[in-house]
DNA sequence: AAATCAATTCCATAATTATGGAATTGACGA
DNA sequence: TCGTCAATTCCATAATTATGGAATTGATTT
């Protein structure tokens, strides 16, 4: 995985409404949610969501589709679990793991 | 855990530099290395650099401890932990997980 | 206490990012 | 094909963030 990919990714999450929107994908699972019914839950303008929407696309976390009038956003795993392994790669050298850190975790999710 | 402290972290792992210089504290593991050494191996002055270590650890991703006239930085594994954990909060709503999700690896970690 | 070295803080400039009302695009039902 | 609804794009304004040279702080050696 790309670090630019990653940068992108990281910084669309680091905005207040972008991580909301984001959990509430994560939590609303493979079904998602669509853009209406986000912007409902988070009490935001639909220009503002939206800008917001397409940070967390272009970023490659979440993915739309349409259904009828609406689109629907959903969380793209895949995405997470690359990005969590980037950032835990070649953790502590591969040894000399301290007892909290979560090497372990990581190679699990790197092997996947 | 706090967004507001969750943001601040994924923020400051958001920049190239920044980015950079986490991982290579992660990968350094608890030896940690110095702002010189660090500065010499991403190849920054010693005031960006140094502008981006206080982000860091402002997110309380890294640790800064002296040792003489050196500041030894170290990553925060637990740091780490919570962020993640954070982010994969009530996955899938607990349930239909798809298969590339990592619900099952956030929970072990959110026990631990 | 003076010279030296490591690193930070200060500061002005440059660049990026967020906001939300108004106009627009795309899809559906009568 | 007209009216309506869902959502996006446009755009100007406001706010935040990055950069690096020069000055400063703190610790060590002679």
């Amino acid at each position: 995985m790309q670090a630019d990919t990653i940068i992108r990714a990281l910084g669309a999450l680091a905005q207040e409404h972008r991580l909301a929107a984001f959990r509430a994908l994560v939590q609303a699972g493979a079904d998602g949610l669509s853009a209406g019914a986000l912007a409902e839950a988070l009490q935001l303008p639909n220009s503002s969501l939206s800008f917001h929407l397409a940070q967390l696309t272009n970023a490659g976390l979440i993915i739309q589709r349409r259904q009828g009038r609406s689109l629907i956003y959903s969380a793209d795993y895949g995405a997470m679990n690359g990005l969590m392994g980037y950032l835990m790669e070649n953790c502590c050298a591969g040894a000399n793991c301290a007892p909290d850190a979560i090497c372990s975790i990581s190679e699990e999710r790197n092997v996947a």
